[in-house]
DNA sequence: TGCCGTGATCTGTGATCACAGTTAGACTTG
DNA sequence: CAAGTCTAACTGTGATCACAGATCACGGCA
């Protein structure tokens, strides 16, 4: 094989199905909290909607159900499952674990480009919360952004991968609300604690980019349990 | 509805499909290693195994698929996926965290019962691996059931499910060695801390426990580094 | 003897059909 | 007019068919 080096380099190109692509769809609308919880799935209207056959939205949900973010009744219905409030304090807690985990490894592994990837994510989301009129669906997916950002820097994939799993099953439930009610970014705890979690990686300090990261989760939580629209 | 109040004991029943059983089983191959990394996976011959279509295997491979238990590669071959020593080095890594912070909470959480189940396990497991020839297979088994009656006593059904699905990314691995090398089991190790957690546990020692089991994860891991025989 | 082309066979993916169970709406009946 | 009943349209699940691409062994050419 005397071709040129060009053809080496090639990657893998991962596989792009169609049940792929309708996985990604349909994560994109749980982590965004585009579906509220409760909210049900016909699988033949996806398969309309997303213009293939039931087949790939199958694979998809399935998936999904796989990971809890979505279940399918005794009814046969797929649905958002509702969360009691129980089950969303554990589910806080373990987040607060593993994300406040993954930042320390972020503090402690980050190369240059991490530490302009998280300054880049933190800066667009400051601008966009202190805008006039700030657009929340927008500052719900840089959220998204600036906390992977972070999480990337562990420089973990199987971490990274575990806290996707955590936000699909956290999105129907955080991002709903935040998508409707500007109090919390306004009140602008999310940017203080973002900064503080940006700075501390930068200084490579492993405990402050823990604390920061839990604070920030912990402050979502208390703010949707306050609004108390869980069950139990 | 006058029917006597055992009818509404039945608990959901969760959904027997047959895909949810083709995926309990491949599910325990790759976890107590039966399923070797690199070795293939046909749907239809699999189908042809379970005595079903191929349909409850799409299902249960996908999941699969979805959690990294199982890949499908670039030429459309579903296999289990090799897995560098590097990339082992990042899940042990992150078993020791998370499998160590339930380890913790169950210190903080367990009742009686927990305290029950975890002594069974433990002896069970003692007297097997005491035994003039032990019965390997059964011994990686008990290893699991010990393992999770201290996970389950964390009460945290999402750190449950995440370390479930870290096991069936490290069982081909770990457990492939084990099935077949009584080195490790007649080292003893093993035994040593699974006592050590079983007490610390009792008394309600979170970090002892946290660190018995990180000893027992690093201590099985090191051994398979040891042995060499994972890629780069 | 060594290498390359070639076709049969296998792979996963997607679409379609079939089915049992549920749901919701319209119709009938008291 | 209200309540019960029955049918028609939906639900997810499973099986079967169709297809493009990859693999591998066989046979012919150099």
């Amino acid at each position: 094989m005397n071709l040129p080096t060009a053809l080496n380099l090639v990657e893998p190109l991962d596989r792009q199905t169609l049940g792929e692509r309708a996985y990604a769809r349909l994560a994109d609308l749980l982590m965004s909290g585009r579906l509220a919880p409760g909210e049900k799935l016909s699988l033949r209207a996806a398969a309309d909607v997303l213009g293939v056959s039931i087949m790939p939205v199958r694979e998809a949900v399935s998936r999904l159900v796989a990971d809890k973010a979505l279940e399918v009744t005794p009814n046969r219905a797929v649905r958002v499952p509702l969360m009691s409030a129980a089950q969303f304090r554990d589910l806080t807690k373990v987040r607060i674990a593993i994300e406040g985990h993954a930042a320390a490894q972020a503090a402690a592994h980050r190369d240059s480009s991490d530490l302009a990837a998280i300054a880049r994510a933190e800066e667009a989301m400051r601008l966009e919360s202190e805008a006039a009129v700030p657009d929340l669906p927008r500052a719900v997916e840089l959220n998204k952004t600036f906390h992977f950002a972070v999480y990337e820097a562990s420089h973990s994939p199987i971490l990274v991968e575990i806290i996707r799993a955590l936000w699909l099953k956290a999105g129907p439930v955080i991002n709903l609300d935040l998508r409707a009610n500007p109090d919390r970014l306004a009140k602008g705890d999310a940017i203080r604690f973002h900064a503080a979690v940006r700075k501390a990686i930068e200084s490579g300090d492993g405990a402050a980019a823990q604390a920061g990261i839990a604070a920030d989760i912990k402050g979502a939580a208390d703010f949707i349990l306050s609004r108390g629209g869980l069950a139990e």
